[in-house]
DNA sequence: AGGCTTTGTGCAACTAGTTGCATAAACGGG
DNA sequence: CCCGTTTATGCAACTAGTTGCACAAAGCCT
């Protein structure tokens, strides 16, 4: 049920079409809430109908021609009061963990492979989220919403941090557990 | 597409009928992978069908009438070859950042109740990893399982261990911040 | 014996996310 | 001017997970 109010607060940040949502998206506030165009353009539909969004006005709004959206108050509004809601945190679900857990079982023979891929890829991750606090937080900028924005990467940087870290020792724990 | 696979870990472990299944999820394997009794119900019912577990043989086995499986070897097989299996680990997804990111945008009134929360809820889980941990891990216990089990324990004592800092810190921040 | 709660099983409808594909305009090169 | 690529929008079918409810047997209390 979150879709919409992340697109909400991207149009918000900066109105724009589908195909600029789903950049943006996949740059920014798909870090947290990654999204196909797909399910975009979808959403946007829905909204639309709903009067939480509108289509600029555009000379000739056909197939194949770019829509640029923008937030209307009720959308805001339906924003504002989600932020503020209480919302219970899910559960965890993942599959890695899962995997060790069956590993205990069947045996671990084949895991390890992918346990250094998903570090590679992990550390990679970390890699990404630090360049862009090298480049995007320099302590002059410190207004609210860069303080937000710090904050959130921040836990993007600290949970890859986890997980690299994690997947290392659980790489030394498989090689010194006897062959199966 | 992991819910068949954590059936057939928790029956290897023990076979099981839907209820104690849907029992032994919420205190083990329900840490990282969650399922009601629906849906247990009917993943069970898939995986008989396709004879990768057998109810054992009872009475009579009536609707109300406990049915306990067992994993058939085409399920160990089955459930070997997906633990070998290499997988992508899935993006992120994390509807508290988003909130924090809309509330960037919107202003953050009204957030930091539930920041409380969740820093509260978190503080809970991870005391209770860690009296799993002092319970289930003596220096004593040392099979290939236990060790195995022990990583997985601290993958998610690590986890809540990061939360728990990072709402401490935003909490910090928040209260920084000038009022909106 | 009659009703009340617990144990155990399960269906049906709904919601959210994913995958695969279709379509159209615009643009750039030969 | 045709033709392939890029930009842009979107539908349809599928998969996985959630929510709400139903129903039967068994035990337990009075």
């Amino acid at each position: 049920m979150s879709l919409p109010h992340a697109i909400l607060t991207a149009l918000l940040e900066k109105p724009s079409s589908g195909l600029e949502l789903t950049r943006r998206f996949d740059r920014s506030i798909g870090y947290f809430w990654s999204a196909t165009h797909q399910q975009i353009y979808r959403e946007l539909g829905r909204l639309e109908r709903e009067a939480h969004i509108r289509a600029l006005p555009a000379e000739q709004p056909a197939r194949g021609q770019k829509k640029v959206y923008e937030v209307l108050p009720a959308g805001r509004a339906e924003l504002t009061r989600w932020t503020a809601e209480s919302q219970d945190p899910k559960p965890l679900r993942d599959a890695l963990l899962l995997r060790l857990r069956a590993a205990a079982v069947v045996g671990t023979a084949g895991i390890e492979s992918d346990l250094r891929r998903h570090l590679t890829l992990h550390q990679r991750q970390l890699a990404e989220y630090e360049e862009i606090q090298r480049r995007d937080f320099q302590p002059g900028k410190d207004t609210p919403q860069d303080r937000l924005h710090h904050l959130i990467l921040r836990a993007g940087i600290d949970l890859e941090t986890f997980w690299t870290q994690w997947l290392t020792r659980a790489l030394q724990e498989l090689e010194e557990l006897p062959a199966q």
